[in-house]
DNA sequence: GATGAATGAGGTTTCATTCAT
DNA sequence: GATGAATGAAACCTCATTCAT
């Protein structure tokens, strides 16, 4: 039992640090792929940002491709879990889609969703996995349309706009360039980049009569 | 004057054919441009789908980089003549913006401008020739800031948002991906797209009173 | 006859038009060659100073090689028949090898046999042939030996070194580096160095006693 | 400490692995540069030559060009070395050039130094480097000027000639096509090439007295 | 005869992936 | 388990040579 319990307890500390090195690969490569972009993100560069082998990345991830998928489940679960803290259903639905909306432009949650979203590589790398996007990130696009179903319940929304093409425009919304040129290149507040397009995105550009 | 004539024509043969063969390049290198995405378009494949040797492209393009920034000022130049038919000064601001949200979306300008737009290798490719976008782009973006100028000029247009935001919002709307996943796959006419795309735009999400 | 003569008269003229065209292609072969080196003359470039078309140059030459192989051939021939207007039976052997010491130096001899003598693409190109050197070359060597035969029954030059060590070290005297280093890079006169070599070359670089 | 010394050991042996190969890419690529000459030269030869795939060369060596200046540099050192052991001050400077000119001629560096020293390609490239030879060629260059400076300085050598002049024939003695053609194809022995190359430098051609 | 567009072999270089240590 | 040297497919680009006009 002592021997046993020396075992498992052994075992938890290497399975520790075996999750511990995961997520450093992960955060590593994640770096990489936001400023390089898919195809000049290298496992030798991520490697050598770790302080491991190259070797060793393959013992976590089997290509590639699936540590790159990995980068983006994860964050996409971190920013689910994130919103479960913030979004109540007491909150209505246009409250909980500002609130989603700023989240994203906070964190660098933009960055990788623009990633995903435009990039053709990353299109192909989903696409061959025989799944359009990470599980997640499906969620993600679910919670909205539900939100977005509520608001047209409670006659909030516009009934006439189906609810997909609602959907797609609200996550037009988050466009890293927008987000470059403005918030980066021309100091723009974020919350104020936010509030801009939140008033357009709910109440249109035209002028209030 | 006879050989002289012959000459004429026979040089505007040869020209034509190397028009038509510089076209038919462009339109393989945009295809496979929008399939695979920068990095993965090889110039080998171009050449395949054209029907030509490798060495011929380079008659035409001195670089892989050369041929894609081609691809895109060719688009845009012809995108922005086909604005200046159908948008004339007397029309409000609003329907000038309706008329390039239409055609964007009608053409498969969409899908290049936001391959641009969106796209770190594209990106970095502009900004290594010393120019953050190809010409034509730049004067796309100037025309619709100042029609949102003019439009907020005869109080039409919210004047507490700043133009830029909505400009990038006004370009926001134009996704591959609402494209792909609601005309392409759900089956929605591009014309009802634009129109509720349009419609947010101008007037929000929300229910008018 | 008349017909005939005109023919004639006719394909005179073209012929010799053909031969010029035929120096001109020569004369820019060896011009890029000299300032490019082998690999990097193209026939493109040289077709270009001509001013004719590429597939132009193969009428007169079936390749690369004949044409680079030709520029050697006629060289040596036009400097062979240069060394038959100074260089008289009555002069001793060692006028005699000190005139064709600086006639190479003088033109542009030393570069193309230099060229010839050093480089690895030439050699090969020739060996390639069946022939180690072009047949004018060799006629070169075979007449500084029976100079150097010449002098040595004559007492003037040394008996006991072998005549053909005689000869390579006389052709070593031509090296395209001392002229780059010595007359171009630090303005030597020509006849300067040829005296110098000359000197060592008869007299050693041991001070007289 | 077993492990220390094992590891110690392990890196020496891996180091020494790394070593031996780097030096079989070195000779083999010195084999194939002068047998084909620089542009001729290939990575793919030199790895099948090797035994290793092409990626291979490229571990050891970041570029076709670092590879060839290595092939020089490595040369050179190693003859600037074997000189220290058997040049001393105390010879006078006639035997010290004699010792020079005997070991060029007997290692294959004769080979090295004339390929570097006339070919044009070979020169574009240490010059493109910012440097006209490799660091060690000029430090056998300078050697030889002060050693030929020493002379006249006791009056062995003749004073009327440039030091230069004097250096640039004594490299001229090192002609690979001399070396072909005497001791290759005719079987001279190397040491009275040597012989007879250094009489002619040191006391010329023309019969004594 | 003259042209020059087209060809395609061949060269350098990168990098995801494997596997012996 | 961890390492990193080795691999080799694949990409871009050049240029001697051919051949239809």
């Amino acid at each position: 039992m002592e021997i046993s319990t020396t075992r498992t307890h052994t075992q938890t500390l290497k399975e520790k640090q075996r999750q511990e090195r995961e997520r450093l690969i992960l955060a590593a490569a994640e770096e990489v792929l936001y400023e390089n972009g898919y195809h000049d993100t290298s496992i030798d560069e991520i490697a050598a940002r770790v302080g491991v082998a190259k070797g060793t990345v393959y013992l976590h991830f089997s290509s590639k491709e699936d540590l790159i998928a990995a980068v983006f489940t994860a964050n996409f679960e971190r920013f689910l879990r994130a919103l479960d803290e913030v979004i109540t259903e007491t909150m209505t639905p246009r409250a909980q889609l500002e609130t989603i909306l700023a989240r994203m432009y906070e964190g660098y949650y933009v960055r990788l969703i623009q990633l995903l979203y435009n990039n053709a590589d990353l299109k192909k790398l989903f696409q061959a996995r025989k799944q359009q996007h990470p599980p997640p990130w499906d969620a993600l696009v679910s919670r909205v349309i539900a939100i977005l179903e509520a608001g047209k319940a409670r006659g909030d929304f516009d009934q006439h706009t189906p609810t997909k093409v609602m959907a797609s425009a609200f996550f037009c919304l988050l466009s890293p360039t927008s987000y470059e040129r403005l918030v980066i290149a021309e100091h723009m507040e974020v919350q104020a980049l936010v509030d801009y397009l939140g008033r357009i995105y709910f109440d249109g550009v035209t002028n209030a009569k």
